[in-house]
DNA sequence: AAATTGGTTCTTTGTTTGCAGAACCAAAAA
DNA sequence: TTTTTGGTTCTGCAAACAAAGAACCAATTT
């Protein structure tokens, strides 16, 4: 390949999608991911391309193939991506699943199931000498019970909407 | 005072109630809280005693004063515990303020807000050459729009149940 | 067969987190 | 006035996390 191919293979983003791309992937930082991976999605988010190939990725982003290995596995294990072949291209071309939000939302949504199941057993072991600690308790977990099944019926009734 | 009195300081937790103390301790862990702050709003939910001194939970955890310090101070500044007094007695006795969830999942829905706008934003920056990437955005922003203004509406039917 | 592509894995290094232990400090007690 | 109490703050130190860079590898091109 000639010298002069091997240039731009990284998009031009505008300034303002630079800075959302920062924005964005600090939210995401802040719900869970790692930065790297946090960038990566953002820029699959706020790119025009959405599909992009790993050496896209890593140069728009100025990260190493270590690192972009890296977070690209990681978003594709929580199903944060996916990506697409193209015939005739061994190289593989990620896009944003938009997060998924309904199945996120229900899987968090059953994250706080655990959560009561280890307060009602807490609640079963406390003795009486408390009762208005144990009542205040007891409130919570039912509340927690109320919450999860209101949150389920709004998404089924947003899904059937 | 004497050597025999200073033994004794920590409460006799059952097995149980250590086991709860560290299986709770995780999943606060999980929602955010350092290991050591973790551990203390677990005893403080376990223990049948439920206001406990700073040298009663340092012993009872076996953890070093910096420990107890720093997580107690970070608990009071999240508000996950408080603190009472007693008259003629220096110490204080901190207890768990149980979460005040319906605050806690205000603040995490208004948590949501501040996403939907920086997506909201996003989507007002793309072009339109992928056109059912940027309709999946804006279905999003919806849903999530719709899901907080639901979440809050159950929360606040709850209070007034 | 040699080189290139599209990555992955290993090694090193800088950074952050979490904690212990000691020094420290102000208020109260002796 | 000295000591004790109820902590807080400072100084390491060890483990975990992040990312760079190099080595590596299998599949394709040349």
């Amino acid at each position: 390949m000639s010298l002069f191919l091997e240039f731009m293979t990284h998009l031009e983003l505008t300034d303002k999608q630079k800075e959302l791309v920062e924005t964005y992937g600090v939210i995401q930082e802040n719900m869970g991911l790692n930065p790297a991976a946090a960038r990566v999605n953002a820029l699959l988010t706020v790119s025009n391309k959405t599909e992009l190939s790993f050496d896209e990725i890593r140069e728009t982003l100025g990260l190493s193939k270590s690192a972009v290995s890296n977070a690209i596995n990681s978003l594709l294990s929580q199903e944060h991506i996916g990506y697409k072949t193209k015939m005739g291209d061994r190289k593989r071309f990620f896009f944003s699943k938009l997060g998924q939000w309904k199945t996120k939302f229900r899987k968090d949504i059953s994250g706080l199931e655990n959560y009561n199941e280890v307060a009602k057993e807490i609640l079963k072991e406390r003795s009486n000498e408390n009762p208005e600690f144990n009542e205040r308790m007891k409130e919570l977990t039912e509340f927690i019970d109320y919450f999860m099944e209101e949150s389920i019926k709004i998404i089924d009734n947003w899904e059937k909407r």
